[in-house]
DNA sequence: GTCGAAATGTAACGATTTGTTAAGACCCAG
DNA sequence: CTGGGTCTTAACAAATCGTTACATTTCGAC
């Protein structure tokens, strides 16, 4: 998140780590550019209102280097702005003053846009020895297939393609059933389980449990720093 | 801190250093400013009234070489001296006689203000042998891995990326819970000491107590008071 | 220094959350 | 209606977390 109002940062930061993502703010453009291109953010939150280097300067300098998905944010309510917005390559466009859920559902629905553009419908993911091809709807490890039931694979398509991220339950049946999961239901569970018991052959864990939040799929080896 | 005279720097930093923080005094404008460039501090004090080399210069030197975190201390209460303060890029302004818990909140307003950008969230923290990624969730010692609970990763994230400051339990609790912990709990104290478990191997702590304030992830090479 | 109060360290227990297995419910083709 | 496969629920096991209880340490008063 690049925007100078300190206070409003903690708060969206609050906000959204209650929903299981992690977010880092800096306060500067300067800084969010560089902190942009340096690290690999899934998604950017850039205010367009910033001192010294305003919020389009920085957009147009990110997409010379990177194509991280980028929302953006604005007290105005020009319509300009978001035609300019959309034009230099911002992903989607919210108004000031933020409502959280309106935020998190535009967060989600550009990740998960940009979760498939990742990795293009019919084309095969491939994380260490898995591979899976969303058109076939096919599994290999180390090019042997692995059976997978339709829910099976329609979690580990989610989980693979946000490899890295923690995924929340709510996420999870929030694509899988089109609604909210009730806390006390546990089919995803179990779902895990028949995952794992398939999948992880002895070595390290690959679907790894966030308790209280949800699932990770585990990409190691990502930064050796 | 920056300041002439010898008992007042003598009794900051003890005061200071019961409260977890390290002190390095020194005496002159111009050797001020050679140590505060030279050497990575997380704050300056810094006295407006000193012999031959004034705080302002000082402060104006330095702004050109670095934006570490500056308070400025007078004994003057003119209001002219903080707005010339904080126009020279001062971060904050305490007036003399201090008292000991005004610049103790001080101290860690201006220290939590900067503090958040210096290890942005979703990348490595190394610390000698120790490294943290906060994105897979992994731990390492000497390249070891370790297993650790949700509520371990997060507190040991915290204490790695707020290295050498203190962490009040408010402070974790915050992250953790998203409330204030009451004075009762003792929850984090058990985390801590599963950590310290997990990670001491019978050579020096990795984790320090602050009496009465909360934990600091020793950082070696610095003073051990 | 000695004492007592307060803060912290830590083991153990119970509560909550998650893992896993198995049984039943459901769906759908034949 | 039957059978095979899939999904959900139920039931129990394991892991994790918070609290309690007591041991230990620290600090100030004396």
């Amino acid at each position: 998140m690049i925007d100078d109002d300190v206070a409003l940062c903690a708060l969206i930061e609050e906000f959204l780590s209650a929903h299981g993502f992690h977010v880092a703010a800096v306060h500067t453009g300067a800084r969010g550019l560089a902190s942009a291109v340096e690290n690999k953010y899934d998604l950017i939150l850039l205010d367009v209102m910033l001192p010294v280097l305003d919020g389009f300067h920085i957009l147009r300098q990110l997409r010379q280097r990177t194509d991280v998905p980028v929302i953006m944010l604005t007290a105005r309510n020009a319509e300009q702005d978001r035609i300019a917005g959309l034009d230099a390559g911002a992903d989607d466009y919210i108004a000031k003053p933020l409502r959280p859920q309106e935020l998190l559902s535009r967060v989600r629905a550009v990740l998960r846009r940009s979760g498939q553009s990742r990795a293009p419908a019919g084309s095969v993911v491939a994380i260490g020895d898995l591979q899976l091809n969303s058109l076939t709807r096919e599994v290999r490890k180390t090019d042997v297939a692995v059976e997978m039931t339709s829910f099976e694979f329609d979690i580990l398509d989610i989980l693979m393609r946000m490899a890295g991220r923690v995924v929340s339950r709510d996420e999870l049946a929030a694509v899988l059933y089109h609604r909210e999961a009730s806390p006390f239901e546990r089919s995803i569970d179990v779902h895990i389980s028949h995952l794992r018991k398939k999948l992880e052959a002895g070595d390290r864990p690959l679907i790894r449990t966030i308790r209280g939040i949800g699932y990770q799929f585990v990409v190691s080896g990502e930064h050796p720093s």
